[in-house]
DNA sequence: CGCGCGATTGAGTAATTTCAAATCTAGTGG
DNA sequence: CCACTAGATTTGAAATTACTCAATCGCGCG
């Protein structure tokens, strides 16, 4: 179960078995069913997550009452909020599972005892942050430059096993459009 | 001048005079004029840049022919192509220099050598990208959830400086609205 | 004084949203 | 196997919003 995790690692940094067995003691388990709540608004976040398996979404619901989301995480990405979990400030988002899910689980303060310990530990949590600013900046691109078909094409393009586990109410939210607008292009 | 690097860096991680000379080592020092570009689409991107004094944009520009702004970056910021920078691929922006500008220069090379050396550096950067993945959540959730004039609001009050520095149209390019739209909500 | 750039205003057009209704689909129990 | 229900998707039509294109305005600078 934890040789996701050290697969996902070894991408970045080689780590010997002891150093994974340490890694791998500052996380903890958790599963959580279909619907269930991982993170909600309002509340503190003290944990960043590692999707071992299953699918979550998380959103923003605004004063209107819409929700949009930020974004999904399948097994190998991370997930939290990360506004929350930086800044220790009450959470915006709601995390919650589209499918039964396990998760590592890694404290604010053991990531930051890892990141001390381990050198090579930080230096793979900087490139996992980095390759994500620049996932996103290209989301913001793509937000600003390209209608609603366009990215809706990319997306398809960049993560067709998406496509068959949420539904396009969903990715309508992701990409910021109606899900009524969302059909009208999606089967042409 | 790079005062604005040391006080920079030591709002996260302390260090002595001495570490502070090795880290600047692996910078150099660039001046451009008001309207000369930094990175220029198609070029190869080496360096990361953070401003000492000045103002730039980072810019893409569709098939269309519209230019979107990805970044603003005044003192105390850096900028550059980022995913041109990761992933060695030919940059997709235009940075360019809004005023006369100053700046300190790193290489990959040696952005990954200081990293290398110094675990303290590393730290700053991991900590560094990490509120700028953050900062890039809330444009990305306000690009989904608010409206243009929300949005122009919303910047006009996280950094009302900028506005005393750059055309409203260089603002409607990085909100997502045409300069006509938002000049008829800019005025009430 | 006149040029040029940025900002504004107007009018028509295109795209998206909203609200409502109809359709389709998967899972449940008889 | 079939009927039924809940949720998701699609479709239609009206209303809203933002865009484009064009013309005008305002101001600083040579």
């Amino acid at each position: 179960m934890s040789t996701v995790l050290r697969q996902h690692i070894a991408a970045i940094v080689s780590l010997t078995d002891t150093e994974f067995e340490q890694v791998l003691s500052y996380f903890t388990t958790k599963k959580l069913k279909k619907h269930q709540y991982l993170v909600q608004e309002g509340s503190e976040v003290t944990q960043e997550y590692f999707v071992v398996s299953g699918l979550l979404k998380a959103a923003y619901t605004n004063e209107a009452g819409k929700e949009h989301i930020l974004q999904f995480a399948m097994e190998d990405w991370w997930i939290s909020d990360y506004l929350a979990y930086l800044q220790q400030t009450p959470a915006q988002l709601n995390i919650n599972c589209l499918e039964d899910t396990t998760l590592l689980c890694i404290s604010i303060e053991n990531k930051k005892k890892l990141c001390e310990t381990s050198h090579k530990m930080e230096h793979f949590f900087r490139m996992k942050v980095s390759s994500g600013f620049v996932a996103q900046q290209q989301r913001i691109l793509s937000l600003l430059s390209n209608d609603a078909q366009s990215r809706y094409e990319l997306l398809l393009s960049q993560y067709p096993r998406l496509f068959q586990r949420v539904s396009k109410t969903l990715i309508a939210a992701y990409l910021g459009v109606s899900r009524e607008t969302l059909s009208r292009f999606s089967g042409k």
